[in-house]
RNA sequence: GGCCCCAUCGUCUAGUGGCCUAGGACACUACCCUCUCAAGGUAGCGGCACGGGUUCGAAUCCCGUUGGGGCUGCCA
């Protein structure tokens, strides 16, 4: 293979945001880089000048960065930017050119086709290849793919061959002289001294193509290694389309780094032992391309979100507390910014751990705590108040509370005894309470949330409660 | 259509010829715990796509079938 020295790339394109799929790839990468004290070099394929954005990059760079790809380790090199080596595309071009691996042809994508039809042969039918034509203005340059056969060596997939006759000379540089994708990322990797390409499989069907451009350039073919697309429950490949693909929207939804970074890992891997839980130290110890399946994973959120709740449960409190700040101090929280009580929030915070799997559901499960008033969930407080003894069993409990102890076992044992005066046990006896004064049927445990309100506030609204009722249509 | 890749519980996987009556995780079900909901604990459900070989022995090797996927652009 090669004894170069280890150097990887990964080479997205700046397309708005970052895809799951290539978080893992760049993750694939990094791990290799770091178990085998490589290189990793991020390269900016901003080729496409139609969609290309500068703020793009950043958001790339900031994603990598969020799951532990950082710019300033000592393993990362880049960013580079595809753009600023146009030059050596166009040289490579005219390198190939000149050595006749490579020609001009004048057909316009029309024609080609129109040809193919008539033919009944799919693809370009090597029409321009011995007309000697000069570089001129519409002509487009492509590749003399030669007789033979290629055969690609792939590290999760073994030896590949390709028959060269499948293959159509494909366009090197467009009419207008700009180079393209297949060109353009072999000059950058023979630049950059790549010696493994590790891809998603999509690209699979491009690397004959790519390891005879690297030979025709005189350069010897890197390792290659295609893993596995990431599919959606249809088993196609995830699309920005249809499916939810923006590492930053799993960020946005309270998806912890740690989290997503060792699920995508087991998404056509899995570390030894029988735990998939594994600090990503471990990971970097033991991953392997090798070891890499080779059939397509299927994204699946709820196995996602399984990982999400181990790894907030596995936070120390006041690692919760902290990580939780974004989401209860956000603009787009159920309260005002003056009504949130960080000691409040610090109190309930260990037993909201233990009930989310995304901290996006933080907010949710504690806001009847800084609103004004409890939120009713009408449908809910309606089926609860239903039963004949509600109304009843919510005055005794006011009666009560007006003079019992404010705390978690007095308020228990109160309501347990009001409960047995009407036949309740406590499960039933509570959800009264809780809805008139968290608004909800679940939440966070009752007694806590009251010691939390404090007196004057819970029997504010277990009267304003009572009011509702009354008031309620049929 | 053509080229290429792939095939273990619903899903992600362990498994590299005997340790497999196929292991783990997610999901699902039941029970325990319990002030709701979770968390936690215990148990359960569930799979080697099919057909031929090779071998004393196959989930593991070979061939075929079937089924899925990727690619098939003057996109990347």
């Amino acid at each position: 293979m090669s004894d170069r020295p280890l150097r990887l790339r990964f080479a997205p394109s700046p397309t708005g945001f970052f895809h799951v799929g290539g978080a893992r790839t760049a993750l694939y990468n990094w791990a290799i880089a770091l178990r085998l004290g490589g290189t990793f070099v991020l390269r900016i394929e901003d080729t496409d000048e139609a969609r290309n954005q500068p703020e793009w990059t950043q958001g790339i760079i900031d994603a990598l960065a969020w799951i532990g790809i950082h710019a300033d380790d000592d393993h990362f090199e880049g960013p580079y930017f595809q753009s600023s080596y146009a030059d050596q595309h166009v040289a490579a071009a005219q390198r190939l050119f000149e050595a006749g691996v490579a020609y001009y042809c004048d057909l316009s994508g029309d024609e080609v086709q129109a040809r193919a039809k008539a033919s009944g042969t799919p693809g370009y039918d090597g029409y321009s290849r011995d007309r000697g034509l000069e570089p001129g203005p519409g002509r487009v340059l492509r590749f003399r793919v030669p007789e033979g056969t290629t055969v690609v060596h792939d590290l999760v997939r073994g030896e590949v061959s390709f028959e060269n006759a499948n293959i159509e000379d494909f366009v090197l540089l467009r009419g207008n002289g700009s180079p393209m994708f297949l060109l353009a990322n072999v000059v950058d990797d023979i630049t950059m001294q790549i010696s493994h390409v590790v891809r998603a499989e999509e690209h699979l069907p491009n690397t004959p193509k790519q390891q005879m451009l690297w030979q025709a350039l005189g350069a010897e073919p890197p390792v290659w290694a295609h893993v596995p697309v990431l599919v959606n429950e249809q088993r196609k490949k995830l699309s920005k389309r249809r499916d939810k693909v923006a590492v930053e929207q799993y960020r946005g939804e309270g998806y912890l780094s740690d989290a997503l970074v060792n699920y995508l890992m087991t998404l056509g891997w899995a570390p030894g032992g029988d735990t998939e839980i594994v600090p990503w130290s471990s990971i970097v110890g033991e991953f392997r391309l090798e070891d890499v399946n080779h059939s397509p994973a299927f994204f699946d959120l709820k196995k996602l979100a399984a990982f999400n709740g181990e790894y907030i449960r596995a936070l120390a409190l006041d690692e919760f507390i902290e990580t939780c700040a974004p989401f209860v101090l956000a603009s787009d929280v159920p309260w005002n910014a003056e009504q949130f009580n960080p000691v409040v929030f610090s109190a309930i915070a260990p037993l909201v751990q233990t009930r989310i799997a995304r901290l996006d559901e933080v907010a949710p499960m504690v806001d009847f705590l800084f609103l004004a008033d409890a939120p009713i969930d009408e449908a809910a407080f309606a089926k609860t108040m239903a039963g004949p003894n509600s109304t009843a069993l919510l005055t005794e409990v006011i009666d009560a509370f007006e003079s019992a102890e404010w705390d978690h076992d007095s308020l228990k044992e109160t309501l347990e005894a009001i409960g047995d005066g009407f036949q309740l046990k406590l499960g039933k006896a509570q959800a009264p309470v809780r809805v008139a004064v968290t608004g909800r049927t679940v939440g966070p445990p009752l007694f806590e949330s009251l010691v939390l309100l404090g007196r004057d506030e819970t029997l504010r609204r277990l009267r304003a409660a009572l009011g509702h009722v009354r008031t309620a249509p049929e």
